[in-house]
DNA sequence: GTTGAATAAAAATTCAAA
DNA sequence: TTTGAATTTTTATTCAAC
């Protein structure tokens, strides 16, 4: 029944503008699921939906643009396609891909706004990002390459 | 005093994990900004920041992604940097672009989530729009290309 | 227009239960 | 593991003041 009932949020959110999760409770009830306020707030964390502020000034939930564009696992999938080799350099990483490819991946990778990324150039076959220092250089190369791990649980 | 404030929220967000409005007033006062709750919840209103779930399972602030890299704007400037043709066929837009610069486009348009755009296909230097009909197809045209329109107020 | 104190409203969590 | 009732916590707003 949970299953039903998040694909059920998902669309009710996507479709009209749902503005408290006892909105969104009225509208589940109209839709056949009971569930009170608590089970919405949970459901709500687990679908990683936000509050987001609309046009007309009142908040309003909202599926988040990351989650339907840019996951890590999409950019690792895309990564892992066109990857020729990695390199570090204290603070700055270079990672090279296949010919035309560097822009695409490096813009990838920007919009994941990752802590401690500084920036991003990338060229044809290049991708230079520029990292806070040298830790946090490292951690983004884990963070971007380790597309051999299982889910966790 | 404001805007300094705002800015000041804004890196504090991306810097450190905030999970609370209670805890920006206290980085804040650190920062030698004495406000209140009530002045941060409209400051988060107003920046309009969206609280996500983390990898830790906790809430935290966030700057939105389509806030903080892929805005119309930045992709109109992009794609006139690069643009060399445009055409459309019924629901389908063709855009051409400089060599090597199609991916990184259509990987902006794609994250843009525009209503009525289904799908993106790029190659090394042709953008392929599938819309859902003709008139979407126009209107995401002109959306895109509209880069000459002076900002409003 | 901006703010804080107080308050209302909304949302997250605890705790017990199934 | 999922849920609701109750509760706590958090957040938005009201209202007065500046």
């Amino acid at each position: 029944m949970k299953e039903q009932r998040l694909m059920r949020i998902r669309e009710l959110v996507s479709q009209q503008e749902i503005e408290t999760q006892e909105e969104l409770v009225r509208a589940l009830e109209d839709s056949g699921f009971a569930v009170t306020q608590a089970t919405i707030s949970r459901d709500i964390k687990e679908l990683q939906l936000i509050k987001v502020v609309g046009t007309n000034g009142r908040y309003k939930y909202a599926i988040p643009v990351i989650a339907s564009s840019v996951t890590l696992d999409t950019l690792r999938r895309k990564l892992a396609d066109v990857f020729v080799s990695q390199a570090r350099a204290q603070n700055l990483v270079v990672i090279k891909v296949l010919p035309g490819n560097a822009q695409a991946i490096g813009f990838m990778i920007d919009s994941m706004n990752q802590a401690g990324l500084l920036g991003t150039i990338a060229g044809d076959d290049t991708i230079l990002l520029v990292c806070q220092d040298d830790d946090a250089a490292m951690r983004l190369l884990e963070t971007l390459l380790q597309n051999d791990r299982k889910p966790v649980e």
